[in-house]
RNA sequence: GUGCCUGUAGCUCAGCAGGAUAGAGCAACGGCCUUCUAAGCCGUGGGUCAGGGGUUCGAAUCCCUUCAGGCACGCCA
């Protein structure tokens, strides 16, 4: 229930709409003071008086509503008590509906996110963490929505380094090797390849040879380029079922070989088009930027060739509302340029492109690097996360079902939530023990979380359905009243999520409800009360279990029911 | 050099379409399990919100500026 909405709508100032009013509300930091107020500065010039008066008068005219328990007037400011009794009972009813945080703000619209996007042959390493785990949490987020979302994966499968691979498989490969070892065998005939070549020019022009031939289709050239696909999709698949992560398309850049020309003819015959150094180019210099490169010196396309093809199809394939792009801002340029190209082509829905930036990962013992061989697999990191949440049910509750199942729920969240946890534009710097620490503000806290409400639940049995009156005056502690008002912000917060692009927005309010109802647990006996006091408490109880599910999946994460 | 991003407790971060006394977690120290899961809860200490100026009744939040760090800036993606 929108607390604020309420409000507003009982409050008359003239020449201030109900939505400046709403959009003044807010939630007051010390709850002695009241649970909402309105500042009254602000209506002091126009209406020639002072703020205290302003809020003495409102106090007058405000009409009342059950949800308001009291209305005081405090220098200049107009705070608002809410009944708790009242809230708590509409807030919890709503709380237990199917499809409670829902929304249908999107129903109708199409929006794309493109996002993971892999390459082939090289590594899934934690650098990929970030645009996988932000990119499904924002797809399950924008369904949540109302929204259609179509997940792409444009995928890294064109270029010099498949004809690296060719050679380098030519040279040093073993077939049996690669098809056990995967993209790690890949990748150490790729790294080898990169020795040799410092020493070896000749390899380099074999290399080329061989991508000019997958250009011109030839039949081995194509089949083992294939061959190096199936290996690598066989293999991330894996890890994205871990993730929970899906995707809807997978047209990568090979896709869009055949469907550069058409935006290049558009972009030459609107004259768009400048030749510099042998380059084509669109020359972006009134806007601030460097140039958009299209067509190399010799001839070839660039990234941001294909970007403006990919932009294209998606436009006329989904007829999108919105386009995201999950990369890391290093490639903040880049959409710049490509956006800024698409609206001077004249399309109005270049303004519906968008960047979904985030913070760039580097590891505490220095920098990744594919072509060196220095990276951490994101299979490993998972694999240890979960080794590590044995050890600790082991530690903690050796009778536990399902022991397997349950680690991996543990594992695999907690590495994805140190993913989701923090503003996306912040960098990370990575380091496994973090990652593993499970206490605190962390996944683990969640899902430890859930299956206590589980057990609380579990142990009330049929309770909770009991043909007694709820009497909701038992929830008027401040650890009640403050659990209640976070249930109430769920829809809300996922609405914020989906419309910022921030999954941590989900993520630290699911740590404050967890933290809330942990408070609210332990001053709170439950299942001890008689039935109308102990209900109320089991319907808190069972919104706290069903937002943690639902928010956690929302953020790609399974829970266990017990841990 | 130019543009963008970041700077809040020892560490990691919330708070930033301005509102009342700046909040969590980790780490440290001290408490709470014969009672619903102690992966929990309570308490203690810890702050020039990078520095300076400005706008405002009011600034961590907006503007200017300086500093520090990161990223990007033509034929990689």
């Amino acid at each position: 229930m929108d607390v604020k909405k309420i409000l507003s709508s009982q409050l008359n100032i003239d020449g201030v709409s109900q939505d400046e009013i709403y959009a003044m509300i807010t939630e007051t930091a010390n709850s002695d003071l009241g649970d909402f107020s309105l500042p009254c500065f602000r209506f002091a010039k126009a209406l020639k008086k002072s703020p205290v008066q302003i809020a003495e008068q409102l106090k007058e005219s405000f009409g009342g509503c059950q949800i308001v328990k009291e209305v005081r007037a405090v220098n200049g400011y107009l705070n608002f008590f809410v009944d708790n009794t009242v809230l708590a009972y509409s807030v919890l009813a709503e709380a237990r509906q199917e499809n409670f945080g829902a929304s249908e703000v999107g129903k109708g619209k199409t929006v794309c996110i493109d996002y993971s996007s892999i390459n082939i042959a090289k590594p899934f390493h934690i650098g990929h963490l970030g645009t996988t785990a932000i990119g499904g949490s924002l797809y399950k987020l924008l369904k949540k929505q109302g929204y259609d979302v179509v997940g792409i994966n444009h995928l890294g499968d064109w270029g010099t380094q498949f004809g690296k691979l060719i050679v380098a498989y030519d040279l040093w490969g073993d077939k049996e090797k690669i098809e056990q070892g995967g993209v790690e065998a890949l990748q150490e005939i790729y790294v080898k390849f990169h020795r040799e070549e410092e020493t070896n020019p000749e390899l380099t022009e074999q290399a080329r040879r061989w991508f000019a031939k997958i250009e011109q289709g030839d039949e081995r050239a194509l089949q083992l380029f294939g061959w190096f696909k199936d290996i690598t999709l066989k293999e991330v698949n894996k890890i994205y079922k871990r993730l929970n992560v899906t995707f809807d398309s997978y047209a990568g850049e090979s896709f869009y070989n055949d469907k550069m020309q058409p935006v290049l003819d558009e972009l030459e015959s609107k004259g768009l088009v400048k030749v510099s150094d042998g380059a084509k180019i669109v020359d972006l210099e009134e806007y601030g930027m460097s140039p958009c490169l299209l067509v190399k010196a010799d001839g070839a396309t660039l990234y941001a060739t294909r970007d403006l093809a990919a932009a294209y199809y998606r436009k006329n394939t989904y007829d999108f509302y919105k386009s995201l792009y999950v990369v890391a801002y290093q490639q903040n340029l880049h959409f710049k340029q490509v956006f800024k190209v698409l609206e001077l082509l004249g399309n109005d829905w270049a303004k519906d492109c968008i960047h979904v930036a985030y913070g760039m990962v580097s590891l505490a013992e220095g920098s990744m690097s594919t072509r060196k061989g220095n990276v951490v697999w994101l299979s490993k990191v998972l694999d240890s996360a979960v080794e590590k949440a044995k050890q600790i049910i082991h530690d903690k509750n050796p009778a536990l079902k399902d022991k397997d199942d349950v680690a991996e729920k543990i594992g695999v969240g907690a590495v994805i939530f140190s993913a989701l946890q923090n503003a996306r534009i912040k960098d990370i710097t990575f380091s496994l023990d973090k990652v593993l620490n499970f206490e605190g503000e962390t996944c683990p806290y969640l899902q430890y979380t859930y299956a206590r409400t589980n057990s609380v639940l579990n142990k009330a049995g049929n309770a909770i359905n009991a043909r007694i009156a709820p009497d909701f005056d038992s929830l008027q502690s401040d650890e009640s009243k403050q659990l209640v008002k976070l249930i109430n912000k769920y829809p809300s917060v996922i609405a914020d999520a989906a419309e910022k692009y921030e999954p941590s927005i989900l993520s630290k309010y699911l740590i404050d409800l967890a933290q809330a109802y942990n408070k609210f647990y332990i001053g709170h006996r439950i299942l001890d009360e008689e039935l109308s006091r102990q209900i109320p408490r089991l319907y808190a109880t069972d919104a706290v279990n069903k937002i943690i599910k639902d928010g956690l999946a929302l953020l790609g994460i399974d829970v266990p029911e017990q841990m």
